[in-house]
DNA sequence: GTATTTTTTAAAGAAATTGTTTAAAATAAG
DNA sequence: CTTATTTTAAACAATTTCTTTAAAAAATAC
């Protein structure tokens, strides 16, 4: 259905991360080629056309601003910084560098996912008048809305306020409706790579969350299903 | 219809855990290497190309955390670790070590299989380029469809709602229609390995989901039939 | 038809899971 | 640095599910 198959360049010289971010990239699909230092990196870069390049900023020997910089000597291509918390990330984007995006330390490897997704978006966009549309950034359900590039919830056209988890736990719910997601599922996608906590964390998330909804609407609250003995999902209910 | 072979390596201290996933990976043309303690487990793993490796975290000498991260000095064998439930399961989850799943003890021998054939599933697809969006998660009969990703089954188009052992059970017996299996089997296959109870715990799951079947149709309950003397099995009616 | 074996049914106590509350820890904002 | 917000964890309560037991019903064998 989807005409995927992007390359991919992935740059880290911490195997770990570049496992992490292969495993979730290659469930969308995306051919992964991989360099663990800067040298390797553009080499690569140079060699072959990928269609985005996933570029961690620290690198031993040369560095990614290094590699950003050379690489656009000759090509184009579309490049993310990946970048440790206190390591300037602001003068990192942008055309300092000719960074494209960048994308803060520790991250969850859905937010890569996303922030991948939408960049070869953009940059297909240039090549192919194509008809955008998987580009849509609003999931609407009965009573329910979502609008990821606002960044915003509304219920029954009320917006709701939530903070940055509940968000993301009813974001990512949202876009696999009727799936079930365990708890550790959901810990593992939707919270960052570092975050190894209780399994009960969840929970408290769920039940902010069902209560924010529901001081709007009831109905909105229960479409967050407990899976007894499983885990959480969203349904929709087709009769309302 | 299945190019199965893998060979996968299976570690832990245990004789009769070994025996017992030997025998049900068996089942499914995996072929079996065993390792006993992490030295050996080590050593097995650098010297052949395993497919996969089933590592319990908890052995004698070098733990299951240690041998993954040695092996990852020089390969990338997926690995799924088995954890009993207290010892951090989360921790060695993911990248800390290197670790591709996990699986928390005590467990059913059918959540192994299903979890081993997921990994080989995700890793070849990196060789073949397949859709993995094809593998449609729904089985449907007569009167009776089950949604495994919604974890939903429904009647005549009416949810029914189930217990995590009732699904379990429906599940197991639907995915081998028309197949007998004995008390004894479904205890051993559906229950976890440390659970030695009555055989009659499951005419009680039976009973209740038969009762649940039957509120919505008759001919769905009758699909669950009784072979005197032998078991349980699911029959799909050709006739109705 | 009666005896024997097996299955079904029903109910109650035990076990496991989830919901809720609260407080401490971590993070962001002023 | 202080304050406010958010996140996490732990403890307890509420709920749901599981298992066992025993009697009733059904199937089979003689």
């Amino acid at each position: 259905m989807e005409e995927k198959e992007a390359a991919i360049l992935l740059v880290d010289d911490e195997e770990r991360i570049r496992k992490l971010l292969k495993m979730y990239l290659e469930r969308e699909n995306y051919v992964i080629d991989e360099a663990g230092d800067g040298e390797t990196a553009l080499q690569k870069a140079l060699d072959k056309d990928y269609d985005l390049i996933l570029l961690d900023l620290m690198l031993p020997g040369m560095d990614g601003e290094e590699v950003c910089e050379k690489l656009r000597e000759y090509k184009a291509t579309p490049v993310i910084m990946l970048t440790a918390k206190g390591e300037e990330a602001n003068r990192v984007q942008g055309f300092e560098v000719g960074t494209d995006d960048y994308i803060v330390k520790p991250f969850s490897p859905r937010e890569v996912v996303l922030r991948v997704k939408a960049l070869l978006r953009r940059s297909s966009k240039t090549k192919f008048l194509e008809t955008e549309t998987t580009a849509t950034n609003v999931i609407v359900f009965p009573h329910l809305m979502i609008d990821h590039d606002a960044h915003r919830v509304k219920v029954d056209q009320h917006e709701v306020n939530l903070t940055p988890k509940e968000y993301e736990l009813l974001y990512y719910l949202a876009q696999n409706p009727d799936k079930v997601f365990s708890r550790e599922q959901l810990l593992k996608d939707v919270w960052n790579y570092e975050f190894f906590g209780d399994l009960r964390t969840v929970d408290t998330h769920v039940k902010r969350l069902r209560e924010k909804l529901n001081k709007v609407s009831e109905k909105a609250a229960e479409m967050i299903i407990t899976v007894w003995g499983v885990g959480y999902k969203i349904e929709v209910d087709s009769a309302t």
